[in-house]
DNA sequence: CATGAATGAGCCTTCATTCAT
DNA sequence: AATGAATGAAGGCTCATTCAT
C-alpha cells in the first residue's frame, strides 16, 4: 500500500510576490502537462517552465503531487466561477436554452486547454481529491445540483450523470477532433438524459411541469 | 519531442506455452493495475504478479508500454465481442429496447473492472492507439456505427459521440459509487442524445422513421 | 546498426567546485579501468570510485560513454602538451638525439598507466572519436607532422606511421614486462623508418639534407 | 577481484559434425565481431550468426570467454602458417627481402578483417591467454625469433618489438585508411628497427655479418 | 544431442527531495 | 528566501547461463 500523497499546499502565500511564484509555478506545471504529458511532469521541468529553481518550488509546496493538486484547484475553480456566473445568466430562459448556455460553458472550458484537462481529471482520482470536502467537483456538481433543482429534476444523480455526459462527450470530441457543433450535441445530450429520466415512471426523479419541457 | 512509444509486441507466440505466457503477463498487468494504479505499474511488479520472470516479460514485449498496448487490445477485443453480440441480440427489438441491451453490456463491461478500464481509457491515448486502424475503439465505434445506420442514424459523430456519453457516464457514476439503475441512466442519456439530434433542424442527423421513434 | 554513441560533455563546469568534481570523476575512471578493466568500467563503481553520487555523475556527463570520452581527452590533452614540449626541446639538436627525446615522452606517458593507456586507445575507435577534428590523436600527430616537415620528412604517412609504430612497440613492450633499454628501442623504430623510407626510391617522402642523416 | 575467465574448450571435438558446429560458432562470432565490434558480441547474437541455439553453443563452449579464446587461437593459428611458410619461402633472399615477404604476410593477414584483429588483440590481454604455452602470439614470436636468429639478430626483444611494431602500423594504417605501400612501410620499419639497433654500441644485438646489411 | 523459453543478477539512467551556499 | 549541486532509491532493460522438453 502507497501512502496516501501529500496534497495539501504548504503555506498560505499572502505576500504579492509569493503570491506571483506561486501562480508561475501552477502555470509551469499547465504547461509541461500540456506539451509533455503525465511522462514529462517532473519537478526539474516544472520549475524549469515556471522560471524558478527547484529548491523555490519545494519552497510552496510540499511535493510533486502537491503541485498537481494545486492545478486541479486552480482549474476546477475557474471552472466554477464561469459556470457560477453561466448559471446565472441562464436562470431566466426556458430549460433547453439554459442548458445550451451551461453546455457552451463546458465546452468552452475544455476546449481552451483539452490535454491539460484531461489529464487533470485522470490525476484527481489518484489523488483522491475528490473525498475533499473544498473539493474540485464538488463545488461544480453544488452549482448544477442547484440549477437542475430549480427546474425540478431533483433525483441523486442527475447533476452528477450530467456533468459525466459532457465531459465525456466533449473530451472524446476533442480526441477525434469531432468539435462541429459540439455545443449543441452537449446540450442535447443533456437535455435528453433528463427528459427521458424525467419522463419514465422510475424512481429517479419527478417529472418536471410540463411548461419546462423543452 | 519524446520518441514514438513501442507497443507493437514482440513476437507471436504461437505455442501453447508462450500463448499461455503472454496471458499470464498481461493478467499480472491487468491486476497490479487494479490494485496499485498507474505508479505501481513497472515490469517487476508486472512480472512478480504474472509468476514470471522480467526476462519472460520481455521476451514476449519489448517494453513496457508494449505491455500496456497489450492490454489496451485485450480489453478492447472482449469488449467488442460482447458488444457485437449484443449488437446482434438488438438488431430486432425497438430502438429503446436495443439501446437498453447495448447499455447494460456497456456497463457490465466497465463495471466488472472500473479502474483498469478507466486507466486504460487514459492509456490508450498517450500511446497514440486510436490512431491504429485495426484498433481498440476504431471496432467498437463500428459496430455501433452499423447498429446505428440500421436505425437511420447516421450522422457523423453518433457512434463516437454515444459511445463517450455512456463511458463518460458509467466511469463517473462507478467512481461516486451511484450504480442505483446505472443501465437505464445511461440508456436515456444514449437515447436521449440520438433523439434530440435528429428532432433538430441541424445538419447532424436525418430523421429516422417515425416508426423507430422510441 | 547501433545508434552512435553520446559523448558531448554535458554542460561546461565553470564552477571551482564544479571543475573538481568533474575532475573526480575523470580520475575515479581512470582508476577504475586500471585497476578493473574495461569489464569493471560501470557508471556505479566509477561514481564510487570517484567519491560522488551516480546523478552527481550525470549531472556533467550525459552517459557512461560520455565520460570515457572525457578520459579519453583528458588523456590525450596532457600527451600533447607534454609532446609539444618535447618537440620544443628537440627542434635544436640532430635528428638522432631529438627523435630519442620524443621517444622517452611517449614512453614516459604511455609507461605510466600502460592498462589506462591501452584500454583508452582500443576505445577511442569504439567511440569514433579519431574523427573529432579537434581531437585526441589529430593534436599529437599535428605535433608530429611539424616537427618531421622541419626536418625534411613530408610523406603523407610520417607521422601517423611514427606514431603508431611507437605506441604499438611500448606497448607490446610494456605488456611483456620487456621495459629495458625501451626508450632506446623506440627511437631506433622510429629513425630506422624515418631512414629506410627517405632513402629509398619511392614516392613516400623527399630526402632529408645529408647533413639530417642519424 | 574477478575469477579469471573459463577459456578451456569443453571437449575435443573428435566426430566431424561436431567439428563443423564449432567451426560454425567461431566463424558466426567473428562476423558478429566484424560487425557489431565487442557490444554486439553476446551469446545470443553468435549462436544465431552461427546457425545454431544457444543450447548448442554451451554444448560445445563453457562460456562466452571461451568463444572469444576459441577465435583468438583460431586466428593465431591461422596466421601462424602463414608466417611459417613465408618464413621458409624468405630463408633463402636477402634480409631486406626476406623482411619484405613477412611484412606481405602480416599485412595481408591483417587487412583481411582488420576490425576482427583488433578486437581480438584486444581482448587477448583482458583473457591473458598470452601467458599460456599453447599461446597465439607465442607460436608466431618463436618463427620470428627463429627466422632473425638465423640472419644474426638475437637480442631478446628483436622478434617481439618487431611483432609490435608491425601490427601497430598496420592497425594504425588501417584504422586511418592509409594502405598505399603498406607492407613496403611496414617492412621499412621492422628493417630499420634491426639495422639501428645491431649498428648501436649497445646491450642489445650482436652485429650480423656485414654480407646481410640491407 | 539440439532447442529455445525461462531466469535473475547486474547495469544504466531518471528524478523527487535535501541542503550547503 | 533563492539557488542548484548532490544524493540515492527505484525502475527499465540486457544478456550469460540453465534446463525442461
Amino acid at each position: 500500500m502507497a501512502a496516501p500523497p501529500v496534497v495539501a499546499p504548504r503555506k498560505r502565500p499572502a505576500q504579492g510576490r509569493a503570491r506571483q511564484t506561486v501562480a508561475a509555478i501552477l502555470e509551469g506545471a499547465a504547461r509541461i502537462l500540456e506539451t509533455e504529458g503525465l511522462e514529462g511532469f517532473n519537478t526539474n521541468a516544472v520549475a524549469g517552465a515556471a522560471g524558478v529553481s527547484v529548491g523555490s518550488l519545494y519552497q510552496y509546496f510540499p511535493g510533486k503531487d502537491a503541485i498537481m493538486a494545486g492545478l486541479i484547484r486552480r482549474e476546477a475553480q475557474a471552472f466554477r466561477e464561469r459556470l457560477d456566473e453561466a448559471a446565472r445568466a441562464a436562470s431566466g430562459p426556458p430549460l433547453a436554452e439554459a442548458i445550451a448556455v451551461l453546455a457552451a460553458t463546458a465546452v468552452a472550458h475544455q476546449a481552451a486547454r483539452p490535454r491539460l484537462a484531461r489529464i487533470l481529471d485522470f490525476e484527481e482520482r489518484r489523488l483522491g481529491l475528490s473525498g475533499e470536502a473544498e473539493d474540485a467537483d464538488a463545488g461544480v456538481a453544488a452549482i448544477l445540483s442547484a440549477f437542475l433543482a430549480e427546474r425540478g429534476f431533483s433525483g441523486p444523480n442527475a447533476a452528477g450523470d450530467a456533468m459525466h455526459i459532457a465531459r465525456g462527450l466533449i473530451d472524446g470530441a476533442l480526441e477525434r477532433g469531432a468539435v462541429e457543433d459540439l455545443e449543441r450535441r452537449v446540450a442535447a445530450a443533456v437535455l435528453g438524459y433528463l427528459q427521458l429520466m424525467s419522463a419514465a415512471p422510475g424512481q429517479e426523479a419527478p417529472s418536471p411541469s410540463p411548461a419546462e419541457r423543452v
